[in-house]
DNA sequence: GACCGACTTGAAGAATTCTGCAAGTGCTAA
DNA sequence: TTAGCACTTGCAGAATTCTTCAAGTCGGTC
């Protein structure tokens, strides 16, 4: 085991790290899609995007094979969708914790 | 709208992507700690430990309350765990497709 | 009060990541 | 074979994150 396990899981999420890398990712939770659509689907540089897709390919959680003039991008695994749905769900639960607290702090709304 | 959705998931993650942000969130599963404790199995700077509580804090994973003479530590919410549970899971997968990759080409061990 | 253990904070240099431009490859159609 | 679309790669400079050191706060003890 060259890569401490603590490290490869850190390395894990910081590949989910990046706006456009996460939208890539939640886009092709719908299918297997060309690099023309998430381009016109993101609004982001072709060669930013392409830097983004070597990075996910890198960590190994898409796959892409040329078909004819287009190149086609995929999950690698299914798993790559319950990731994104437990982030979604942690997400509302801090994010409500958090309005709470700036509610509170402010006194807005007032109630009791 | 003040921040895009995108952004908050990708911050999320990336809060995720430090090795001893990592470990901290795994030993706290277990249920609340005191720093000491962190720091007694964590093998890391205090100070440096203090940084990424800081951050874990910041970005509402983790509260922390004083007890005494000690600092304590626990998971603002349990939904974390299902995080690090999935990152195993994907972990799992995308690992061996990849060890299974890399030893098809050829075994020198290149870490990192 | 003086002191010590337990933490946190601030700041600066090192290391890593991001972004956009210029250039290059591969496929297909004219 | 020239041209054009669809992507990728290399490479700076900018921005962000990490790590460590020095200094500071908070509680309990002597």
């Amino acid at each position: 085991m060259s890569v401490p396990l603590y490290q490869a899981k850190a390395e894990l999420f910081r590949t989910l790290g990046h706006p456009v890398r996460i939208r890539v990712l939640e886009l092709l939770q719908d299918g297997p899609k060309p690099v023309r659509d998430l381009l016109a689907a993101i609004d982001v540089e072709a060669s930013n995007l392409s830097q983004q897709l070597a990075v996910l390919r890198r960590a190994g959680m898409v796959t892409s094979h040329r078909d004819g003039p287009l190149v086609m991008y995929a999950l690698s695994t299914p798993d790559v969708a319950d990731l994104l749905a437990a982030g979604r769900r942690i997400l509302g639960a801090v994010l409500t914790d958090r309005d709470a607290l700036l509610d509170e702090l402010r006194g807005t709304g007032g109630d009791r």
